[in-house]
DNA sequence: GTCTATAATTGGATAGAC
DNA sequence: GTCTATCCAATTATAGAC
C-alpha cells in the first residue's frame, strides 16, 4: 500500500510532466503551448514525453481530466440544515462561488470552451465531473428544503438552475472574459448575499 | 453618396477576405486557422490578404471588432410598454436570448473566451460593443418599469444583472461548451417564460 | 494591388543509442 | 525509460515580377 502522491511536489517523470502541461495549457490554452515549451517546463526530453503521452491531444484530454477529477471532488451540501434555509443556502452560495470563480475553474472552462470545436468530447467529460456534480448536490439540498416547508419551489431542476444562475451572475461571465482580476472575499460573500436574497424573495416560504 | 455594401456578397478584396476570415475564425477558432485557408476561401493569394491586414492578429481583430460591431447594433427594449410588464419582459427575454444563443454569436463567445490570454483587448471592445449595449437597454426598461409601479426593484443595477442571468440560464453555458444545438424556437420561448416568471416571482408588484 | 514562388521558422513526432 | 539529434509537415510572412 502506497501513500498518495503528494500535490505540489509531483513524483516521477510522469506526474512531473503532467504538472507541468497542467500549468502551461491553463495559463496559455491548448493552441500557444508547444511541446517543446512542456518538456522544458518538466525539465525531460521532448521523446520522454512522447513515451508517456502519444500526442499533444492526449497530453490535453489528460490534464482535463486530472483537473476535472480534482477540482470538483469536494462540493457537497449534504450536511446543511433546510430549516435554517437562508443560512445554508449561503453557505452553499459561497462553497459554488468559490468553486467556478477560482482561477483555476475559470482557466479549464476557458481553455474548454476554445477548444471545443477541436475536442468535443472533452467538454462532456468536463460537464460531467464538474458542473453535473454542483447540480445533483444543489437539487438535493433544495429538494430537503421544500419538503421541510422552506421553500415553495415546484420545479426542483429548475429552481436549482436559477439559483446556480443567479450565482454566477455577470462576474462569472466577466471573468471569462478576463475583464477582472480575483476578487476579494468580501466582495465574493457579498455577491452570494445578493443572489440568496433575491432566490428568496421568489422562492422563500413568504412568497407564494 | 454610395449604397451601404451588402451584406452576402462583399464588394472588394479587403471584404472578401474579412467575410472568408469571419467564416474560418468563428467556425474553428483562431488556432486551428491558416492564413493559407483564408486566401483560398477568399479565392485570393496569401498575399493579397497580408496586402490588406498586417498580419493574422490583426485579420482576427478587424473580424471580432466586424461581428461585435455588426451583430449586437439592433438590441432594444425603447418601445416597450412599461405598464404592459409580463408581455414587456417576455420580448426583452426573447430578444435577448435570441441574440445571446445564436450560433454566431456563440461562436464569437468561444473565440474570444478561448483567446484571451493572447488577445487581452478584444474582451474589451467586445464587451462594450455587445454585452454592455444590452445591460443599458434593460436598465432603461426597468427603471420605466419602476417608476411606472410596475416593478418592486430598489437596485436596477443588480435587478438587470439578475434578469440577464435567469435568462442566460444553464442553456448559455451548454451552448458555449458545445453540448447542445440549436434550440428550436419553442423551447427558446419557454426558457423566456420561466425566467420572466422567477423575475417577477422576486421583483413583481405583488412580491414586497 | 495582385500574383507565383519561396524564405524562415516553428512545432509535432520519431530514430537510435544507452 | 530517457536522452540527443533530426525529420517532416505546416505555417507565417515576404520578395519580386506584372
Amino acid at each position: 500500500m502506497r501513500m498518495a502522491e503528494a500535490r505540489e511536489e509531483p513524483v516521477g517523470k510522469a506526474a512531473t510532466i503532467l504538472h507541468a502541461a497542467r500549468q502551461a495549457f491553463l495559463a496559455s490554452g491548448f493552441g500557444a503551448v508547444s511541446m517543446d515549451a512542456i518538456a522544458r517546463e518538466a525539465a525531460v526530453s521532448k521523446a520522454t514525453v512522447y513515451a508517456h503521452f502519444n500526442s499533444k491531444e492526449a497530453l490535453f484530454g489528460a490534464v482535463v481530466a486530472d483537473v476535472a477529477e480534482q477540482h470538483f471532488a469536494g462540493f457537497t451540501a449534504l450536511e446543511l440544515d433546510p430549516h435554517d434555509i437562508e443560512a445554508s443556502l449561503t453557505t452553499i452560495a459561497r462553497r459554488f462561488l468559490d468553486l467556478v470563480l477560482s482561477p483555476e475553474a475559470i482557466a479549464v472552462n476557458r481553455i474548454i470552451i476554445g477548444e471545443v470545436t477541436r475536442f468535443p468530447a472533452l467538454s462532456e467529460v468536463f460537464w460531467q465531473a464538474g458542473p453535473e456534480r454542483n447540480r445533483i448536490q444543489i437539487e438535493g439540498f433544495l429538494r430537503r428544503a421544500a419538503a421541510a416547508g422552506s421553500l415553495a419551489i415546484d420545479d426542483v431542476r429548475l429552481a436549482g438552475e436559477q439559483f446556480r444562475s443567479l450565482l454566477r451572475g455577470e462576474i462569472y461571465l466577466r471573468r471569462l472574459f478576463g475583464l477582472e482580476g480575483r476578487d476579494d472575499p468580501a466582495a465574493l460573500a457579498g455577491a452570494a448575499a445578493r443572489a440568496v436574497h433575491t432566490f428568496l424573495r421568489a422562492f422563500g416560504p413568504t412568497s407564494s
